[in-house]
RNA sequence: GGCGGGAUGGCUGAGCGGUUGAAAGCGCCGCACUCGAAAUGCGGUGUCUUCGCAAGAGGACCGGGGGUUCGAAUCCUCCUCCCGCCGCCA
């Protein structure tokens, strides 16, 4: 959400930045009910305080019937008119709601995914002196991926992992969580970008439910239909850890000197895929279960956008630690997130499919969501203000053990494990027999 | 799932339906004392919002929604969460 004082002052700005998002939220509409409600607003506060002055006459004492009388008079006026501003109220916040963030000066302007750009690459895409298979073959063929028995069992878009992938999965979730605790790895990075803080992030494992209303805060609730709802209990399955880790300082106000906070959650990721029928449909890069471990950082205003540039050199860390060729794409206006105000994703080579696919994603959102949370910070001395949140994938198992499957692969159809995991599990994945 | 007790400012914690936006303590900020600090003393310390250049004035907020009343932190009701006991259970 933004600030509505902004949106007054700034009505072209914000529109803009909605028309390039493809957001056809009316804003007009939401300015003239603003004021409808600020007029009506002053009416009812002036009635109140008639009723206040009339109750403040007989403090101790009992009212006269002629008082009674007002009162009650008052009563009827302000009820009217409370009703009234009720309905205006309503409207307004749906509307408000609907208002998508701003974008940074250098996200680039496009309609879609077509007018996303690549910012910089890593590696070559391997060459293979044999037909390199996609991860699908070699998940059957090793024996490590199976798809039709949790077709039967849970529908489609679920898998069964076993031996291998399961081993590589552990072992992906333990090198991330050292690189990210490792306050010389982040103080290196950070350093690179200009971040000011080396703090490590903190480890945590985040509830998988979360109340509706928490969701719509975190402006994560729509589209429904993309979510796992439970109507016993309002809530929902989350997408992502991000979903329970940002509400986690919801009505805080943090001392400014425990900021930045950083953690690092992990948590299966629930995510229906409603309308991506066909789209991907073999193997398990779109699946309705993954687990992923989820970068969530709370700034200062000032610092969110290098905290973003932090965390992206992370992921980029990351991948590079497991020499994928890789690049790092700006997510253009039209296919961002509402709440987004710049959007970086990482895209892996997977040569079964010979193209880059999409890993990871990262987030910046300024204070869009922590207004709706209610998430403030104080300087010393200081206002209180709103921070800044950033969210982003370390690893979303699915697609980055695609990746490790398909650039490591031999001719045999064996897998090569990468280097940084082979202090937790064995040195490759071979065909059982 | 059953029964009982709770939710008040940054924190702890008072609060007969009408001088309670809210006692007191802690914390925090300023000043005094001190070479400095501690201790002590004095003063100040909520958020949002409307009008206003400002000074200031008004309104809302005591977990959330609805209600009773001339008047609600205080009474009723529903919801959420916390604590205790019983039941069930990884």
């Amino acid at each position: 959400m933004l600030d509505i004082k902004f949106i007054r002052e700034n009505a072209d700005k914000v529109k803009e930045a909605a028309k390039n998002k493809n957001n056809k939220v009316d804003i007009d509409q939401l300015l003239k009910l603003d004021e409808e409600k600020r007029g009506l607003q002053v009416e009812i506060d002036n009635l109140r305080a008639k009723r206040n002055e009339l109750a403040k006459q007989n403090k101790s004492g009992k009212p006269t019937d002629e008082q009674i009388k007002q009162g009650k008079e008052l009563k009827t006026e302000v009820s009217g008119k409370e009703e009234e501003l009720k309905k205006i109220n309503k409207e307004y916040a749906k509307l408000i709601y609907s208002v998508p963030n701003l974008i940074s000066k250098d996200t680039p302007i496009g309609p879609d995914e077509s007018g996303n750009k690549v910012i910089r690459k890593f590696g070559e895409p391997a060459k293979f002196k044999f037909k390199p298979k996609d991860h699908m073959e070699l998940g059957i063929l090793l024996g490590i991926i199976e798809t039709e028995k949790s077709a039967k069992i849970s529908g489609a878009r679920f898998n069964y992992l076993f031996s291998g992938a399961v081993l590589l999965q552990f072992a992906l979730i333990q090198f991330v969580f050292d690189t990210l605790t490792n306050e010389k790895i982040i103080k290196q990075l950070a350093k690179k970008v200009g971040n000011p803080s080396n703090k490590p992030f903190t480890p945590v494992i985040p509830p998988v439910i979360a109340k509706s209303e928490i969701m719509k805060k975190m402006d994560r609730f729509e589209p429904l239909e993309d979510r796992y709802y439970l109507e016993q209990d309002d809530s929902l399955l989350i997408g992502s850890a991000e979903h329970t880790l940002g509400p986690l300082h919801m009505n805080e106000v943090i001392d400014e000197k425990n900021l930045p906070i950083r953690y690092i959650g992990y948590s299966t990721a629930f995510r229906r895929e409603a309308g991506t029928y066909g789209k991907d449909a073999t193997g398990i890069l779109r699946r309705h279960q993954f687990d992923k471990a989820e970068m969530e950082s709370f700034t200062a205003p000032e610092h969110g956008l290098s905290e973003q540039n932090l965390i992206v050199a992370i992921q980029e860390y990351l991948v590079q630690q497991l020499e994928i060729p890789h690049q790092v794409v700006a997510i253009c206006s039209g296919d961002m997130g509402k709440p987004d105000f710049r959007q970086i994703d990482i895209e892996c080579w997977m040569p079964g499919q010979n193209k880059y696919r999409e890993t990871h994603t990262s987030d910046y959102m300024t204070d869009y969501q922590a207004r709706r949370l209610n998430i403030k910070y104080q300087a010393k001395g200081g206002k209180k203000e709103y921070v800044h949140m950033n969210d982003a994938t370390a690893f979303a198992m699915g697609r980055i053990l695609i990746a490790i499957l398909e650039n490591y692969q031999q001719e045999d159809g064996s897998v090569v494990v990468p280097k940084a995991l082979r202090k937790y599990m064995p040195g490759n994945i071979k065909i059982i027999k």
